[in-house]
DNA sequence: ACCGGTCTCTCCAACGTTGCATCGGCGCTT
DNA sequence: AAGCGCCGATGCAACGTTGGAGAGACCGGT
């Protein structure tokens, strides 16, 4: 066990209480005294002992942050993005994974979750609306991602509708009008997911540049399919299918990259036959071959709104602000899937 | 603020210690008293602090895990392998990124970081084997990669020559003979580092088959540059200098996709007019076009032995077992890049 | 019936830190 | 010169848990 408050007080010739003092900023601390305990800090190579401050302070400086699985490009950029983040506030990040399945999701936000992170960030996938009273609980928590929507919690989501509407549009642009949407909901119902956000945003713009929507065209993929494979399947099946098309919408990078390899396999030249968008704009997309247009949602910006409200949250006394929604500006990255070279 | 022992000890009509007893598992408690303690527990949906079984046990259940980026492939599948080791033990895992900077990663291992993690898996990139004595501090830390060998701590590695001469084997079957090596070491020396290690793999082969070492076909690209760009420059370049290769041997997978998209670009068929592998079999390596053939390090074991080689450290009492090194089992994961089609 | 040992549970102290209360001294106002 | 308020520092208690010691009940062997 290393030096304790203790140790550095003997050696500064202050108490205890002098010494974190120093440590938290306590501004009636003549700058001799600070001197000397800053250096007996040093010479000890003291650090705080974050058990003892959490316990007392009810303070641990770590947050947690849950997601699907760090296997996912999008999700590992994203804790990337949180501890990044984080660490510019002096936080830990504690990554948990649920592999998308309902029962870790709920075991994240309620029991059995022992006491000791300051607040969570929360990006589910199985939970949707009807589990929102279920985030009632627990302490601090920012929610991420689309799944539930006025819920007792702050959110941070993205420009589904309209992003999905501009990449549509960007299609249109380059003089496509057989559109295939790859990744819709195979469930029934219209739940503000993901899915069906980016279906509207696809409808909208069809409907706004006057083109009948052809249902053949929209091709549903599970969620836990949304993966290179799912994408690679679904472009496969549709060609199966004598489906005419000469544009996909892939409502994901991962989707988008499994395409660009069917279409590859099937001899489909893109972005001659077929020009391809995805959505998230992971790393990888870049150096796909072709590399791949998609749209930026903003993930690092996501991120930090995301820690900053949870940190504003945690640092809440008794008067709570209301939860907020936060959506972050997006913006169509061109690249040679739909016939660009340059990327920004 | 949730309940704590105390409350559960007074709905169990027991005393605070024996709700202790009952949550770590102490043998002598009635099944009666357990039995009404455990449903106390259950319905003050108690969970236990942390921050002061950390205080007073010196346990708080976290680890940390310190690698250079989640943004790329290999670390990122690292991370969810490492949760998941953890969790089968109830170890929570807190991600520190050091951008595989020398000054972030000499902070990651002692001081400032502050004192309430268990123990850390450590994989550092720019500390090399002069820094071992650096490692010496600190508690339980368990070392990942190949930066730093015979050091004062248990070292969980991967056989980087043996099957980097394996991979390169597998290019001879497949009959090729001039084989490039994409990612050696800019630098002077023979380091024991990844690229160095692999390297004599590569010239181990060649000796064998008895087949001349051509100083053209070993390419340097810093390890800074170890990714899809870095992969893609090398293979532009080779081609502009008129270098004649039919096999890439690339160090790493996200060298290996970038050789793969430059040799797309270039107008070489793969694996017809060069065979490619690549090494660390990442998740995307199996859905590139094509797909790229690799060598599985053993990710999960790697994480699995490391986790347990930390616990076991923990758990240490007085006598210290001496410094360990592991290296798990590796294969050879054939796909299309070299001409097969089936993975596995 | 007595004794030693085991089982079951309890009491007390301690882990390292910070919130609160307080205290002497100094400078400024009246 | 007395009073007031601020500055700089201190001491004490408390956060929730577990290690260790120990008390009483119970058991089996003699």
């Amino acid at each position: 066990m290393g030096p304790t408050m203790f140790d550095v007080a003997r050696v500064a010739g202050v108490s205890v209480k002098t010494v974190s003092n120093v440590i938290n900023h306590y501004p009636h601390v003549r700058p001799g005294t600070r001197d000397r305990v800053n250096k007996a800090i040093e010479q000890l190579d003291y650090r705080p002992n974050l058990s003892a401050r959490g316990l007392r302070s009810g303070r641990t400086g770590v947050i947690g942050l849950t997601v699907p699985s760090l296997r996912e490009n999008y999700f590992a950029e994203l804790a990337d993005a949180v501890i990044r983040a984080a660490e510019k506030h002096g936080l830990g990040v504690m990554v948990e994974q649920t592999s998308g399945q309902r029962e870790a999701e709920l075991r994240a936000v309620s029991s059995s979750r022992p006491r000791f992170l300051d607040g969570l960030l929360f990006s589910p996938v199985s939970l949707g609306q009807e589990d929102a009273a279920a985030l009632a609980v627990d302490g601090p928590l920012v929610l991420l991602g689309e799944r539930i929507f006025g819920g007792p919690t702050d959110h941070v989501t993205m420009h589904n509708m309209s992003s999905a509407q501009a990449a549509v549009e960007h299609l249109l642009e380059v003089g496509r009008r057989r559109i295939a949407l790859i990744g819709a909901d195979p469930r029934e119902g219209d739940e503000a997911n993901s899915s069906n956000l980016r279906l509207r945003g696809y409808l909208r713009a069809l409907e706004q540049a006057d083109i009948a929507v052809d249902p053949v065209l929209i091709r549903p993929t599970a969620m836990s399919h949304w993966n290179r494979a799912g994408g690679a399947t679904a472009a496969h099946r549709m060609i199966e299918e004598g489906v005419d098309f000469d544009a996909v919408f892939a409502l994901s990078d991962t989707l988008g990259l499994g395409v660009l390899r069917a279409l590859g396999e099937e001899g489909r030249r893109v972005p001659d036959d077929v020009a391809v968008i995805g959505f998230d704009n992971i790393d990888e997309s870049q150096y796909s071959v072709p590399s791949l247009t998609t749209v930026d949602t903003g993930r690092d910006e996501i991120a930090a709104i995301a820690v900053d409200r949870l940190i504003e949250r945690i640092n809440e006394k008794g008067e709570r602000r209301p939860p907020e929604t936060f959506k972050p500006a997006f913006r169509i990255v061109r690249r040679e899937s739909t016939g660009f070279t340059e990327a920004d």
